[in-house]
DNA sequence: TGATTTTACGAAAACGTTTTCGGCTCGTTA
DNA sequence: TAACGAGCCGAAAACGTTTTCGTAAAATCA
């Protein structure tokens, strides 16, 4: 097992300093033709490659970037990283990728953990925990030693950092505007709890696209879910309680496709009888039965951007903008079986 | 924006050399009491933390492992770094992840990149290009480095390093019997090209099944789908060509899932007419319509253990043994509605 | 008191780079 | 021939740690 090749071992192989070698390797004029082809054939046959640890110490960079994330096994997490690995490997950079597992205490030592200078900046999406207790003191400690951060879908309003969401009001409301164009007269929707930032805002997005309408908003027909685990017993309860919903605005692709599972059951047709569409356009909306349509969240598209402002704010030359800027990204609506 | 504290400048407020400090904090005897107690309280008011890229040079070892894959947007990998995830960061290391595309020059760079002294260590899947060009020289480099290797799922046979895998054959062979057992005559199977080694050995596994029961194997029933983007048409023509097909193993939840959808299309009842079985246990065989009754491959137990057994191998009193272990994961079969 | 041990701290090396600066050896010029 | 300028190379510092070793002062002992 060939040992790491390092400077000083190619320099006392050939019997010339270290700075020598480096020079040469970096093509320097100092160093004579003759030298430097040498050493660099040198280098090329035994495979030398610079330590990119004694370089981050030398550079006071990593060349890193720290993600955090609630959950990888949710389809729109697992994009959006796609997109900041791409664009970050592009522009010579590696991703750390940490998972919260919707934990406060773990996004803060998470954190804490990459914070020590092993990376140069954040992306992150914050964790359930971190929403409803609303306590950012980790993300403003990172922040004041003059790491920079950038937020995605679950983003805390008033920390400095750039931020990257999609219209949730906007995008909820079109979506409820869709089903009654459709000529649904009572559609419902099911949400999550108001602390979840887009729970609250597309359900202010369809109650938005009601009124628009001059259509009364009716409480029996907003569910708001907790526990993404027991929402079956919920979702039914709610769909025999109000036995003249037509249409449906889930705000994840689980809720959407129980509903319509249980819809089903129960004799109804799709999207005759019930129409549905769902946030979060992933394999679920894509291959159920029927295919749901569905509002995409270009994940990738959000990764990508997130990593892109993050990258500019490493390089730009120091701190000259305290200007953050906040990225809405396009929702698309993607039609399919589940509506007319 | 304080300034990132370190040693030095503790040692500058303080009045005492670097040394001291160092030793101070860690609890030194060769430190008074006095002194010792300033340093750290001076240390844990402005919040020390050692710079970790230092400590890395220091100690040559940087307490991170590299994880490659060639796509984060399938269930099953996303489990399985999830289950690294959860197992490195409980021993203290983290997670940087590369994703390849299934290209193997993308493989190829991401490995050259973190093996310049980023990471400890590597847990992989190989490439689909990989797999066909049989082209393994990366791996072979950075073992040669001394950088121990854990593979999983897709797996050079012939690469030194610890292997994690399912037993496909028997897996296979399993779900086949399962519904041979179930009446069903004339059980097919959706597969993939034969250098895929899951496709092969799945395959394989199909082939025994049949032949244990006496039933002679049909390579009409056997389709081998390259193209996972369009294995509609492959599947639906599949399907016309044998008007007797009564079982269905598939290789993955989408051909799965597609075959279904055709027959329900058809007006073949599942799982009466048609029953199946699919290979890994995700969302979408979870939740579609009717739900997949599936060979769970348990990533996440898969991933814990790839972690584990790399950082044992990190951490052992140098490569002591060089002997390398195949740990094979059991599956499960999850019954749902898709089979009697 | 003188010798010896203990206590408490600092200097320096090492990890692998890059870069600044200083200097030696030529050949050229006055 | 003396001075000077290229051309070419090496020494050393710096990044932030840990650790070994050396050493001054204080304490102990005879």
């Amino acid at each position: 097992m060939a040992q790491k090749l390092t400077l000083k071992k190619i320099a006392q192989d050939l019997k010339v300093s270290i700075s020598t070698v480096s020079k040469a390797l970096r093509d320097s004029y100092e160093i004579s033709e003759e030298t430097r082809k040498k050493i660099q054939e040198y280098a090329k046959q035994y495979n030398y490659k610079p330590n990119s640890i004694a370089l981050s110490l030398k550079n006071q960079k990593t060349k890193k970037i720290g993600i955090i994330i609630p959950e990888i096994v949710h389809h729109f997490f697992a994009t959006v990283i796609s997109g900041v690995e791409h664009v970050a490997n592009e522009k010579g950079y590696q991703v750390i990728i940490c998972l919260s597992g919707e934990s406060f205490d773990k996004e803060v030592v998470n954190m804490e953990m990459l914070a020590n200078g092993s990376i140069d900046g954040f992306i992150l999406s914050l964790s359930k925990e971190t929403m409803s207790k609303q306590d950012f003191h980790h993300l403003r400690e990172v922040i004041n030693q003059g790491m920079p951060i950038v937020m995605f879908d679950r983003v805390a309003d008033d920390i400095p950092g750039d931020k990257i969401i999609i219209d949730d009001v906007t995008a909820a409301s079109e979506a409820t505007d869709f089903l009654m164009r459709k000529a649904k007269k009572n559609v419902g929707i099911l949400s999550t709890v108001d602390y979840v930032n887009v729970g609250r805002l597309r359900t202010q997005g369809y109650s938005e696209a009601l009124m628009k309408r001059g259509v009364e908003v009716n409480q029996d027909l907003i569910l708001k879910i907790e526990d993404i685990d027991h929402c079956d017993e919920l979702i039914e309860k709610f769909i025999d309680n109000n036995p003249s919903l037509d249409g449906i605005v889930a705000v994840n692709e689980l809720f959407a496709v129980t509903a319509s599972k249980i819809l089903l059951r129960k004799g109804k047709r799709i999207p005759d009888d019930v129409a549905i569409v769902a946030f979060t356009d992933g394999m679920l909306s894509k291959y159920s039965n029927p295919s749901l349509t569905t509002i995409g969240q270009n994940g990738y598209e959000m990764g990508g951007i997130a990593a892109a402002k993050l990258i500019d704010r490493l390089e730009q030359d120091q701190k000259d903008e305290e200007r953050y800027e906040t990225v809405i990204v396009k929702t698309s609506l993607i039609e399919r079986e589940s509506t007319p």
